[in-house]
DNA sequence: TAAAAATTTTGATTGACTCAAAATAAATAC
DNA sequence: GTATTTATTTTGAGTCAATCAAAATTTTTA
């Protein structure tokens, strides 16, 4: 997958997507805790130089919810959405709403050039419903 | 306004909702800076104070597309969406796409309590397609 | 007008993220 | 397989939006 890109195979690109597989929407302080349980020398900029670069070559996807830090998925290409919960800040996959390329049509472009609808529902998780 | 949510009518606060009032998506460094033209002894913590009073009372709405500060408008309660520009960063309005309350309801709500429904259109705006 | 409450100012601090350059590892050419 | 090139990783400093805390001031209430 790596060699596709053009990418180098390391063992710190390896681990990350191991721990992606492992934890979707993970931040890079996660990312870097569970590498670094692996690979005891890796570095925080290794982390963000790779997570960079995941990203630009779309082998994984960062999204940014308001309040949380950068979250990375190995889901790329299929335009899922996602449920953020406002008490604890965990975060679900949700399949688009309407179908393949949903609601890439606003009600007016403004002339934009548009590539992407982004889909954030915010709401209450269940355990945090409970603890209420 | 203020008063009608039990908040005291301060001069800070009355030329940030000025400056809202003209120029909708600003952070919070551009309300300062403009603020400060008619108030030279204000302070950023003061509009970091008021903006986040302000939104806690629903009267202004925050906003915090991926890569940009947070962004301020005076457009509440009509649930909105926004255009960015992946380029130059402007943000636009669009009205909603499906309603009145949209895509409040995802295709499985994962049994969330959702109560907002956030779309981010992203493109590339007319100017800097021409400049491409 | 005085007392109480809310806001503003001031200054320090956080934390995610970035920048830059030397050290190292991986890929390619021989 | 080894040398060379290229890409990645490490190290350390630095940025910037945003936050925290407490004293000073303004606004509101009595």
């Amino acid at each position: 997958m790596l060699k596709d890109h053009g990418l180098s195979v390391t063992s710190v690109r390896l681990a990350m997507l191991g721990v992606l597989d492992g934890h979707a929407h993970a931040d890079a302080d996660t990312i870097f805790n569970a590498v670094f349980k692996e690979i005891a020398t890796t570095s925080k900029q290794a982390i963000y130089n790779n997570l960079h670069t995941l990203v630009a070559h779309g082998l994984i996807r960062e999204i940014k919810p308001k309040g949380l830090s950068c979250l990375y998925e190995l889901r790329v290409g299929d335009n899922h959405h996602h449920i953020v919960c406002r008490s604890c800040g965990k975060v679900v996959d949700v399949d688009c709403v309407v179908g393949r390329k949903p609601c890439l049509t606003p009600s007016d472009d403004h002339d934009f050039l548009i590539d992407e609808a982004e889909v954030t529902f915010w709401g209450i998780c269940p355990s945090c419903q409970k603890n209420k």
